[in-house]
DNA sequence: TCTTGATTTGACCATCTGGTCAAACTCAGG
DNA sequence: CCTGAGTTTGACCAGATGGTCAAATCAAGA
């Protein structure tokens, strides 16, 4: 295990080619579907190699998925208060969008995940996540209060926005088995923004 | 294996609840993480035995997901063009809504599935649901030239009913890691009946 | 160049897992 | 109560998998 004085410059490389690897193989198999060796000769280097960077299988997991939430949950940190409600809303759902767009394996991590009773992340969600919707959810049912946009279940309009978007990372082959060769994102967009303009409008 | 004579009391129900526990396990898990011991177990048969009513692992597998693709479709299959199309749009998320509700094993069964590329039921994707979503996209599209809804994208109207509903069952950890106590559904079927209602109005 | 810590690896291990098999047990019909 | 088909199981196997370790190789500063 390297000592954890300044990490040298192969350090830094490895480590990060082993998440990306991780990422590959974790997002497409799950966790247990996910093998050491795979995600080792992804990465380039043998299995042992991998391990002397990451004591396990599971602290790989781990690095990965906490490194990834901050990212995850930036669009809806970044709706802002103080900007106009309709436009925020919208900017929140095209920036959603736009993950599942170009960051669909991290969609795909968090959706197998959960979809196995996050047996890993259940701490993350009920705290950080919870206060951050929370925190949200106030900003959204004061602009309901004001008339700003219409009223409705503050949660289930965060829920519902996820399911959305995340809809064409997750099931990526089901839509696109029914789409055939046209671009899932090109009709998505504006749907959404048509879709959500017409539930706020107050 | 038993000969495929009429099958015996003993072998209805045996395969009953192997297909039962099966679905537990796999949808608990996904295909890969669940374990034939973990099935057997759990239907109250040892290994040896369970592989005496199925051949594999992947045929109970098989068995179940082709099983259950008839039940997952029905609420879609039941849209009628006949009906008030609004009605019929509604009543069709009510369905879902209560599948996912009454029957989350099975959406948790077919998301791991699809989440990880769907590789046991591609084919079934892109010809028998394709087939049927083809069908009634072209109910819909007759209505929207009618003017008895609005004009929206009708694949992704499709798919925004299955992320909405779906939702609830898949992500149900997450769901309920915000929520806390209050039951979900309780404030879902209200929002998803606004949320449409709003959308299709002309 | 030499030295020392960082890096890499081949060989190996214990456990888990899907699956097999022959022997034993159960049970309904004659 | 026999008998033969249907059912169940303990013991076992081969391959996969997560992880270890001592030895070998490399790289950078003195």
């Amino acid at each position: 295990m390297p000592k954890d004085r300044a990490p040298t410059r192969i350090q830094k490389k490895n480590r990060a080619m082993i998440l990306d690897a991780a990422l590959n193989v974790f997002s497409a198999h799950g966790f247990r579907g996910a093998t050491v060796d795979q995600i080792a000769s992804e990465a380039g280097l043998s299995k042992p190699n991998l391990l002397y960077y990451f004591p396990s299988k599971e602290a790989i997991h781990t690095a990965l998925l906490s490194g990834l939430l901050e990212v995850w949950l930036a669009p809806l940190h970044a709706l802002d208060e103080n900007g106009d409600p309709m436009e925020e809303i919208l900017a929140y759902i095209q920036r959603k969008l736009q993950m599942s767009r170009e960051l669909p394996r991290e969609s795909r991590l968090f959706a197998n995940e959960l979809v196995q009773g996050a047996p890993r992340i259940h701490a993350a969600l009920s705290e950080d996540l919870k206060a951050l919707v929370d925190s949200k959810v106030i900003i959204l049912t004061r602009w309901m209060d004001q008339g700003k946009i219409a009223r409705v279940h503050p949660y289930h309009l965060i829920f519902s926005i996820w399911a959305l978007t995340q809809h064409y990372a997750d099931f990526d082959v089901q839509v696109r088995a029914i789409l055939g060769d046209e671009d899932p994102f090109e009709g998505a967009e504006p749907f959404v923004d048509l879709l959500y303009r017409k539930l706020l409008t107050p």
